[in-house]
RNA sequence: UGGGGUGUGGUGUAAUUGGCAACACGACGGAUUCUGAUUCCGUUAUUCAAGGUUCAAGUCCUUGCACCCCAGCCA
């Protein structure tokens, strides 16, 4: 969604596929077009992410950014920050600013647009003043237990407040003295004077403004009512000029109300377009539940490698350009769907497979002796840092007589299409040679210790199989973390027989490795630098716990493994 | 049993708005390969159901069915 990656005019015919047909536009781009070719709004789009800073952002969030900020990109327009931060008890700095920093990192630019709802809160007021003179607010003075009684239910009208018919005087007196603090929280709510009859329970004398005696991170204790989300986002929307309002398909029954406060105050009002949220497999998505995954330990933090949150993936590795990509492949629509966690992998691998320079890593050393080379003679070989592109150059990777290979690699009854190593079987050692299995060194328990094998360097004999190797003098030890999804059920918020989420953590979402076998040139693994180890998946050396010299390496994804699929292992 | 939404392959999104159901991912089969990776080629659908209108229906009409959201002084 950078500029870069903005279709300049030379690429959309090519973007056309299948007979010159022009690419496809999902319902939102195709409202907006409308809008467009209508004259509307002057022809200018403007959108905004509208984050609550009560929470970390996560990868559903994520399609929302991609979403607005793509289309301002798309449109020429611009895309806004800003923070709905109307509820002081439950919003805090430290979101505030993990928020903006995860913005930035998936590529949205706001320039100097970073704004608050509670920036509003004056103008808010004014326009609730305002609406108390034209006779469509007056202040309840109903606590909740008794609103609740007069809402009604779905199939029930509610009845009006007996406070309903306060006289304008009234109202205004009520409300200043609200906001002077005269009335302890709770007491009394400002509503706005709709219809206790509606079949869409939002309009029945919704709430405007509460009252809360909190400290507000920004706003301090200037105020003790803060306006409520319905009274707040779409006049907010309004100030900074918004066009286009997207938001998840959970407001749509809200949009009667959004369009009415701009109505009733007469300003600019933006048009609100719901969509789907996005839903993935293996993963729980509800801010509830992340907060309880890290309240209670079940993870490291909100940015354990584990968790869906955008601070989770990217401490696991992901990089900003696939998960724009994977929030384009999924669309936009209104149907709810799940999105299965494979598409997100398969976009990390994409991209990682591009950019990821190469090396070898041995996770489950088996040792293995090249009988036929010397004892303390190292020899150098060179091995290409991409195998699809030379220009990224080459590595020289030392060769001794014991090295490491990975104990999967090995097998003393293998099966016909074992292609690695086995008793008396050649296999390649990537990039140095051909090694012949002579013998097979067990313990007193029948373990296989080591094996001696003999080294030809003969590049030219073709042989079925190759093989990742360390050499054991130089191999560079140090811990790697296999992440795997962190539940072992497709819908972990299925709540039937009984179970909850937590019922379907997967005990082995990680597997820590103290010591890895790595190849020596990885010393140099820069923190937040990213390897494919051939063979094995893409890695991240962890950008807290790396050490100069001994990085710490965290399992993005492993590679494609049709053997695993195949031997029923994966 | 009120109101608001949504139903297209295994998955997700399209269909020039009534004109040959397409694209992507996966899966499966094959080719290439010093990564069982990558790459390449092929296979992969009675459009939720039943009626109706029409030369022609995913699209229009009728009647159903399923699923999601709403009874916070949360957003």
């Amino acid at each position: 969604m950078a500029a870069a990656d903005a279709s300049s005019p030379d690429d959309r015919p090519e973007n056309a596929k299948s007979g010159g047909r022009a690419a496809s536009r999902n319902f939102i781009q195709q409202i907006i077009d409308a809008d467009r070719a209508a004259g509307k709004n002057g022809g200018r789009v403007h959108t905004r992410f509208p984050p609550e800073p009560n929470g970390y952002l996560h990868i559903g969030h994520a399609k929302s950014i991609c979403l607005n900020f793509g289309l301002a990109n798309e449109y020429g327009g611009k895309f806004n920050l800003r923070f709905d931060d109307t509820n002081p008890v439950k919003e805090e700095q430290e979101y505030v600013d993990a928020i903006i920093d995860d913005v930035h990192w998936l590529g949205g630019e706001w320039d100097d647009r970073l704004f608050h709802a509670s920036d509003y809160f004056e103008q808010l007021y004014d326009w609730a003043v305002q609406l108390i003179k034209a006779g469509k607010a007056y202040v309840c003075d109903l606590n909740a237990e008794e609103m609740r009684a007069h809402r009604g239910t779905l199939t029930e009208p509610g009845k009006n407040s007996p406070h309903r018919d306060r006289s304008v005087k009234e109202n205004l007196e009520l409300l200043e003295q609200m906001r002077a603090g005269k009335f302890p929280d709770g007491s009394r709510t400002l509503r706005a004077k709709i219809d206790m009859a509606s079949p869409n329970l939002n309009m029945r004398d919704p709430v405007m403004y509460r009252i809360k005696h909190a400290h507000h991170q920004r706003t301090g204790d200037a105020w003790c009512i803060y306006p409520s989300y319905d009274y707040t986002h779409g006049q907010s929307d309004s100030i900074e000029g918004i066009t286009h309002s997207i938001c998840t398909l959970e407001f749509e029954n809200h949009r009667p109300l959004y369009d009415w406060f701009c109505r009733e105050l007469g300003i600019h009002h933006p048009q609100q377009i719901e969509f789907a949220r996005l839903n993935l497999t293996y993963t729980v998505m509800s801010k509830r539940k992340l907060l309880e995954l890290v309240r209670d330990k079940h993870v490291a933090g909100w940015d354990d490698p584990r968790m869906p949150t955008i601070r989770g993936l990217r401490r696991r590795g992901y990089t900003a350009e696939s998960i724009r990509a994977f929030c384009e492949r999924i669309g936009v629509a209104k149907f709810n769907s799940t999105i299965d966690m494979g598409w997100l992998e398969d976009a990390v691998r994409e991209d990682l497979n591009e950019r990821a320079p190469r090396a070898m890593a041995v996770l489950r050393p088996l040792k293995v002796v090249l009988t036929n080379l010397k004892a303390g003679e190292t020899r150098t070989v060179e091995a290409p840092n991409h195998p699809q592109k030379p220009e990224l150059g080459v590595r020289k990777v030392p060769l001794t007589r014991e090295i490491y290979i990975e104990q999967d690699d090995f097998m003393e009854d293998a099966p016909k299409k074992f292609f690695r190593l086995k008793p008396g079987g050649d296999v390649r050692l990537r990039g140095a040679g051909i090694i012949t299995c002579d013998e097979v060194v067990k313990d007193a328990a029948g373990a296989v210790t080591e094996l001696h094998c003999t080294f030809d360097d003969d590049h030219s004999r073709k042989v079925k199989g190759t093989i990742h190797w360390v050499s054991a003098e130089h191999a560079l030890s140090t811990e790697v973390r296999l992440y795997d999804r962190l539940f072992n059920v497709p819908n972990p918020d299925d709540a039937s027989e009984g179970k909850t989420f937590l019922d379907h953590l997967n005990p082995d979402s990680i597997e820590v490795v103290a010591d890895a076998k790595l190849e020596p040139s990885l010393a140099n693994a820069e923190p937040g630098s990213r390897y494919q180890f051939e063979r094995v998946g893409y890695f991240y050396a962890d950008p807290l716990d790396s050490q100069p010299g001994r990085p710490v390496l965290n399992r993005t994804v492993t590679l494609r493994d049709s053997w695993a699929k195949a031997a029923g292992t994966a």
